[in-house]
DNA sequence: ACCCGGTCGTATCCGGCGATACAGCGCGCC
DNA sequence: GGCGCGCTGTATCGCCGGATACGACCGGGT
């Protein structure tokens, strides 16, 4: 029941070579427990590639709750979104556990990129790919069912993150009730009473503390 | 009352006219009202800027319902998404007038990048605001309040396509309650419902078929 | 004039989610 | 060991949005 690696995005190998290989030519930075890495509405130009660590970005809203977008850990990218368009960052990310990242300026890629054409297109796939899950996330968020809200959720990381088991996949991330809740717009207690749901519909088994979805749920 | 002029989407003129030096370069593509730009689920490398008529961006969802994304106007791109990564279409387009576009293939862009630096920024700078607008989206879907989910539609209008009246910011684009609630997710009784209320309020005005946001509403 | 399709307004009913409260439980910490 | 904290499982209740149905209105077409 390891309380870390509780991550739920990540890239492709491939991408995530072509930023590291940027190592040394670009800041390296840590932070602490508890750091910001950027702060929602402030303006700044920097985005950071997670190397070890994880990262949680997420939204305040006015009423003061929280949404949280993703948890990024080591081989994810955050924040180029206001990096480039220059405008408020709309999501605050703070390091939940001790964080190495490389700073990127969007001041200065351009100089970046034409020493390395590929890191442009690194860069497009990479944002097309964030654009893909939240457009899906945002398919199953009109519904106002909640098992199709969390469904989404535990396919997106069973892609990601699970290992093959017997019965289906097996989730290796773990998130509490809460934290799901916050990422599907449901409360805590509806999340509990739809996986309790799921579990007797067979679409889903606990075991020793990890999430397992069965292969016929997993799309 | 026209019924045109039904766009939610555009980007910022320097954007565009990036996009627009590509003329001739690229293939000059039209469509019909009806046909297809692209499908869901297909896989393909072409994206599209749109030069004149109108693009409904829709995601159909297992249940049959459609979720409608953005209606694309003129100086918009769209199905840069799925291009780049290289997995399926998660969406549908289809041009609901006589439409023009300029189609870009990602199998080739890299030349076009080459001859072009700033293509890439463009490009990046543009997924970054589709990024924002649909972080932005799902901020306020999360909430199962109508009122928040239809305001944050308005106020996005409003920034996009609004001019400025006496009692605040005209949306010059018209959409109807149906077309409010599949981009929503709710139902269309709910969204008489709600803009009923927000007009008892004062923070919403009808005046021959277009809508009013009062400025204190507009964030 | 007539019909018709699309849109907006409104009523009723039902189901299910949110809020709240509380109980069991595992784990870590003093 | 004992205590406390965070997480999970349930119960109750009130409220509100979805489904459905129906009527008014408007514009276009024949």
């Amino acid at each position: 029941m390891t309380k870390k690696a509780t991550a739920t995005w990540r890239m492709t190998d491939a991408l995530a070579a072509k930023l590291v290989s940027f190592e040394g030519k670009v800041r390296a930075r840590r932070f602490a427990e508890g750091e910001q890495l950027y702060r929602q509405d402030e303006i700044n130009t920097c985005f950071y590639f997670i190397k070890s660590g994880l990262v949680q970005v997420s939204i305040f809203r006015r009423d003061g709750t929280e949404v949280v977008l993703e948890n990024m850990g080591p081989n994810a990218l955050c924040g180029e979104g206001s990096a480039f368009d220059g405008l408020p960052r709309f999501s605050t990310a703070v390091a939940v556990e001790p964080t190495e990242a490389l700073e990127f300026d969007t001041a200065r890629i351009e100089s970046l990129m034409r020493a390395d054409p590929e890191l442009a297109l690194a860069m497009l796939r990479l944002t097309s790919l964030k654009q893909r899950i939240l457009a899906l996330r945002l398919e199953h968020l009109v519904s106002n069912d909640p098992e199709d809200r969390i469904l989404e959720l535990l396919r997106r990381l069973s892609q990601m993150f699970a290992i093959d088991h017997e019965r289906g996949r097996k989730i290796i991330t773990h998130l509490t009730h809460e934290q799901i809740a916050s990422m599907t717009g449901t409360s805590r207690v509806t999340v509990t009473r739809t996986m309790g749901r799921l579990r007797e519909k067979g679409m889903l088994f606990i075991e020793d503390g990890f999430t397992i979805l069965a292969n016929e749920v997993d799309s």
